[in-house]
RNA sequence: GGGUAAGUGCGCCGAAUUGGUGAAGGCAGCGGACUGUAAAUCCGUGACAUAGAAACACUGUAGGUUCGAGUCCUACCUUACCCA
């Protein structure tokens, strides 16, 4: 299912076929964490204009709203939302970690407040993976334990003996849900999570551990959750020589342009993260010339482009001055314009690092982009 | 001409108990943050200054009462409304 196509020092260049699709990697996966990009950006938008290659949605989130019950009977996510492509489903464990102080962590799952209206909702792995089922998406996250950072030794090791049991019982739901003749998706795929806060030693002892269980992929968890970005970089190093070589890598939630060049010069395949979208929601914008703040004022009548180098519908019809006013007087049309463009640009980004790992050139690359990426536009 | 009400820091709005620390807060402006989305959100922001201290400045204007005045008194100015 999975083919290292090229290899670049430890970057690959690979194909993940699925039945909704073949995944070029490495590949940037737009965070639609309740079946719709935020800031009012469609499937359409993505398939047509923006070269998304795969949409994720999260189990938490569709099942207190509209229910998974709701999305099933509408045939599954790529019905519902009008998507064809690949879906990444996430499990809910980045919840176990974002809604901190609404929930209650036990053996048998975590008990969570609802967010919206406080009700009570229990989910565990067998739970997680029976929504993920009905929503029917392409790959479904194990459901983990994303571990705050700094987090004890003692409780970091505990937490991630956990989620090896909650992974088995995963893999075994997943199996059962998948023989079933009611079930939409009969070839959904599970990924496995690796943990371990920030200790090697718990980090790589995890990922020989959960390499056993027979995963479609693995997913490097618990990372870009407030440790140094030295640090991150140093977690993917001591774990990827123990990750399969024949399975995909995801590096969960990751991260800046930089982060993502950085990380696939270091073997990871799968990305996805809010940043882009949300960032363009607060004016702040990717170039290939750096970070961007449309709102300042130095684009208050600037008739250029966001990007001369970028293809993107927005700066292909939209000045930087236009963009700025309707942040400025927050017209709904700037997060939208402003959100294409960055899913453009990360999507393109990772075009770029595919081309350049298949020219064997991508050292040069990584040394070009990585720090200018980071930086700040001049202008 | 007479009467009533009101004037608050940086453009606008606006709070301030029976007078009691150098006047809350909001908007706008300007800048920043954001990493498996409780986020179209949050933070900073009078001026000057690298920063701190000192100094300077504060309720239309000018006086007065008082230990102490945005709050009370007097005059004037401005605005709104009412009566001629």
């Amino acid at each position: 299912m999975f083919k290292v196509l090229a290899q670049d020092g430890a970057a690959r260049r690979g194909e993940f076929e699925t039945v909704h699709g073949k995944i070029q990697t490495p590949v940037f996966m737009n965070v639609g964490t309740s079946a719709a990009i935020k800031g009012g950006v469609s499937s359409v938008d993505l398939k047509n204009e923006l070269k998304c290659q795969v949409e994720l949605c999260n189990t938490y989130h569709l099942h207190v709203r509209p229910s998974d019950e709701v999305i099933y009977k509408m045939g599954g996510l790529h019905k519902f939302m009008n998507w064809d492509g690949p879906i990444l489903t996430d499990s809910g464990g980045f919840q176990v970690f974002s809604l901190a102080s609404l929930r209650k962590i036990k053996e048998e799952g975590v008990y969570f407040s609802s967010h919206v209206d406080g009700r009570k909702i229990f989910m565990g792995p067998e739970e997680s993976m029976q929504i993920q089922s009905h929503l029917a998406s392409t790959i479904a996250m194990a459901f983990d334990e994303c571990v705050e950072n700094p987090a004890e030794h003692s409780y970091s090791k505990a937490s991630c003996e956990r989620t090896t049991r909650w992974l088995l019982r995963c893999k075994a739901e997943m199996d059962r849900l998948n023989s079933l003749e009611t079930t939409i998706n009969r070839h959904q795929l599970l990924f496995g999570i690796n943990q371990g806060c920030t200790y090697d030693d718990l980090r790589v002892e995890h990922m020989k551990r959960i390499r056993e269980i027979d995963c479609a992929g693995f997913a490097i968890g618990g990372l870009a959750v407030g440790e140094p970005t030295d640090v991150m970089y140093h977690v993917i190093e001591q774990v990827e020589p123990y990750m399969p070589k024949d399975k995909p890598r995801y590096l969960m939630g990751v991260g800046t342009p930089s982060n993502i060049i950085e990380a696939v010069y270091r073997g990871i395949d799968f990305f996805d993260c809010v940043m882009p979208s949300r960032n363009a929601r607060h004016g702040t914008l990717f170039t290939w010339n750096g970070i961007m703040h449309i709102k300042n004022k130095a684009y208050e009548t600037d008739a250029k482009p966001i990007d001369e180098q970028c293809g993107c519908p927005v700066c292909k019809n939209f000045s930087r001055a236009y963009v700025r006013h309707l942040f400025k007087s927050e017209e709904q049309l700037g997060g939208r314009l402003a959100v294409m463009h960055n899913l453009y640009f990360y999507n393109t980004l990772t075009e770029k690092i595919r081309e350049n790992i298949e020219q064997g050139t991508y050292t040069e690359f990584r040394s070009k982009y990585s720090p200018l990426l980071a930086s700040k536009c001049p202008e």
